[in-house]
RNA sequence: GAGGGAGUAGUUCAGUGGUAGAGCGCCAGAUUGUGGCUCUGGAUGUCGUGGGUUCGAACCCCAUCUCUCUCCCCA
């Protein structure tokens, strides 16, 4: 126990970080080109905010939020979601005052969850999310989707298909309840437990049902899109001729309603297949028109998504897109001697100064262990200190690759090999 | 929350009642200051944990923890 990451959870050891890295640095870039800037929000939040902004009948708060009390006796959540505390940030800090949209996106962010670990599911993953507030046009909701999509390649992925629907406003998706209501009606004997309850609570959840009874009963059920308002019809018009103008995959689903209260109108999901055979989403997101107003800002519309990196990650393994990895050193020095390693070490840093990747032996080994490890560790290039040489006060460089030597003067080591790593 | 599979060296695993093993990795050596190949040698295990059965348990039984997968749900 003691020396065991706690269950759900991960470590990325210093052998692997490259590629979580690799991965960051295109989100950022990717989300930079778009003008959104990077938001760091607390990881936890007053639990309250998430019975408010994510729904107190969703799964996420009725099971799987890691919920405590703190010292001052109030009730705290590791956060389950990275909108909620975006959104609020925009509101304490009144960011809706200034320029319109805001802009803002999220990264490096754990989000917590109490549920069964499994392929592609942890207790705590890392998301990069986006969030836009104060456009309304479906070209923004568009723009995110392409922004997902944009980063999702950028990694060298391909192949991959956006699904969408549309889950209307308020008013509409209350007709759309009571008719799903009407349709489901003589059958709820033959609809799994969760969704007798969902039918009651929120029968758009029942078209999520795995259950293959439950799917098989929904054939014929009324679509949401049937359902839509006119103006809400006329956004996700406008949605799709976006991504057509964009040539951006897609296909409609009317099936995604998404385990949030929060969203309105446009939903999506970006989806994997896992090696079984199960889907699971790398990315999902929608509008959410009617958050910023719940949490006490103005009325305001939103739209956003969030990405699973861990699952990013897997889909690139799975695909074979190897994340290039970067040098961990160019230059090994080897000491000859114990009379040499201060010199060796002093060189060391005079190196490291300049911007060269360089590592030393500090085990005392031998010469021949000494090159044995810089062969491991990739370096191209050895310096040799010691002997005569150093009595004399030069070194030796070599090329691992040519296993040419020369010997150069100490005084100007750092020059003439920082000049020959630059070339190199 | 429900159900499968699995926990033995750093790692991948073999070992099914009688003194803990192999490959890889790691460390060292193969004459005197030089890597990748080869050869030789070496170190490392509370056999997940706790209890029980037995003369004797890595092995059988019970419990527990963890990993992994599926369902549910989600990124």
């Amino acid at each position: 126990m003691l020396t065991q990451a706690p269950r759900g959870t991960k470590d990325v050891l210093p052998q692997e970080s490259y590629r979580w890295q690799a991965v960051e640095a295109i989100c950022r870039r990717v989300a930079a080109l778009a003008g959104y800037r990077e938001v760091r929000t607390p990881v936890f939040e007053h639990t309250e905010l998430f019975l408010r902004g994510v729904g107190d009948t969703t799964d996420i708060v009725q099971k799987e939020m890691y919920t405590f009390e703190d010292k001052g006796g109030r009730s705290i959540t590791l956060k389950p979601e990275g909108t909620a505390g975006a959104v609020r940030a925009l509101v304490e800090h009144s960011l809706y005052a200034g320029p319109l949209p805001v802009k803002m996106y999220y990264l490096s962010a754990p989000i917590f969850r109490y549920e069964a670990p499994q392929s592609g599911r942890y207790r705590e993953h890392h998301q990069f999310g986006v969030e836009i507030f104060g456009a309304a046009e479906p070209t923004s909701d568009a723009e995110v989707i392409a922004l997902a999509m944009r980063m999702l390649t950028e990694t060298g992925l391909d192949g991959l298909s956006v699904s969408v629907n549309s889950i209307g406003c308020p008013a509409c998706r209350k007709v759309y309840n009571d008719a799903l209501r009407a349709f489901l009606a003589e059958r709820i004997d033959t609809l799994c437990d969760t969704c007798k309850d969902r039918y009651q609570r929120n029968p758009l959840r029942i078209l999520d049902c795995k259950n293959e009874k439950c799917q098989a009963q929904l054939t014929e059920a009324p679509s949401m899109l049937e359902y839509l308002c006119e103006d809400c019809q006329a956004h996700f018009e406008g949605v799709k001729a976006a991504l057509t103008a964009l040539d951006i995959p897609y296909q409609i689903d009317p099936r995604i309603v998404r385990g949030l209260d929060y969203y309105t109108r446009t939903v999506f999901e970006i989806i994997m297949r896992a090696d079984g055979g199960a889907s699971l989403a790398v990315c999902a997101g929608g509008r959410y028109d009617g958050l910023v107003e719940m949490l006490g800002g103005p009325s305001m519309p939103g739209m956003g998504f969030g990405m699973g990196i861990e699952r990013v990650l897997m889909l690139l393994d799975q695909k074979g897109v190897a994340v290039p990895e970067p040098r961990l050193f160019d230059v090994y020095v080897a000491a000859i001697g114990a009379e040499a390693r201060i010199p060796a070490l002093a060189l060391t840093e005079g190196l490291r100064a300049t911007g060269v990747k360089v590592e030393m032996d500090h085990q005392g080994r031998s010469l021949k262990a000494q090159f044995k490890s810089a062969d491991k560790c990739g370096a191209p290039k050895v310096v040799i200190v010691g002997g005569d040489e150093l009595a004399r006060g030069a070194v030796k460089l070599r090329d691992m690759e040519t296993k040419e030597e020369l010997e150069i003067p100490l005084d100007k080591a750092v020059e003439i090999i920082k000049g020959g790593i630059a070339h190199a």
